[in-house]
DNA sequence: ACATTTTGCACTATATATTATGTAAATATA
DNA sequence: TATATTTACATAATATATAGTGCAAAATGT
């Protein structure tokens, strides 16, 4: 018995499908989006499409889509759960 | 009345903060979590102190320390949620 | 107190993310 | 079908993330 682990680069090809979603949902081109976020297009197809990228470039994707504060709570919970790991003992 | 809106620059201090804890809690300096990642010290500093870093960096500090799945999965939801808006009317 | 390790912050060099542009294929629209 | 728009994929230039090094300050351990 095993489990597949998830690869890096099944994560950034996630990244990806979630921003092609938002995008698509709000019927906007990657050059639209892009100069939405003062960025460009290639930045943009970069991440849609499995490539490395910028956490500035991600953040700005995630801010547009309103999904910025969720991942900041999600930070929040992963690091409280580690601080909190001894002081349960 | 208003709410105060989550910066760029929060978000990438709270994941600084997030690995800054996880590396403490191992008792590993940021050589040490650097060698384990095979990057540089340095990297692991810029990502602490709140610069910007690459997603391939936060992916592997992410997974070694675990957190990789959960943010899959994590992603993977805001896509669903995403998927099934128009859906559910 | 002392010695050792770790961290913070320079600086320089290298690797690569980002940008701009062009072109052909794919997709959408009339 | 015909037209317009978007996307995929190159190339080349620029901006910046990453890496290597040195050194002083801070933290840690004995």
């Amino acid at each position: 018995m095993f489990f597949e682990s998830v690869k890096i680069k099944d994560v950034k090809s996630e990244i990806g499908q979630l921003v092609k979603s938002h995008r698509k949902r709000e019927k906007l081109s990657r050059q639209d989006l892009a100069e939405k976020l003062g960025i460009s297009r290639i930045t943009i197809q970069n991440l849609e499409s499995g490539k490395n990228f910028t956490i500035d470039t991600l953040l700005k994707v995630l801010q547009y889509f309103d999904l910025m504060s969720a991942f900041n709570d999600f930070l929040k919970g992963k690091r409280n759960e580690n601080d909190n790991v001894e002081s349960l003992y």
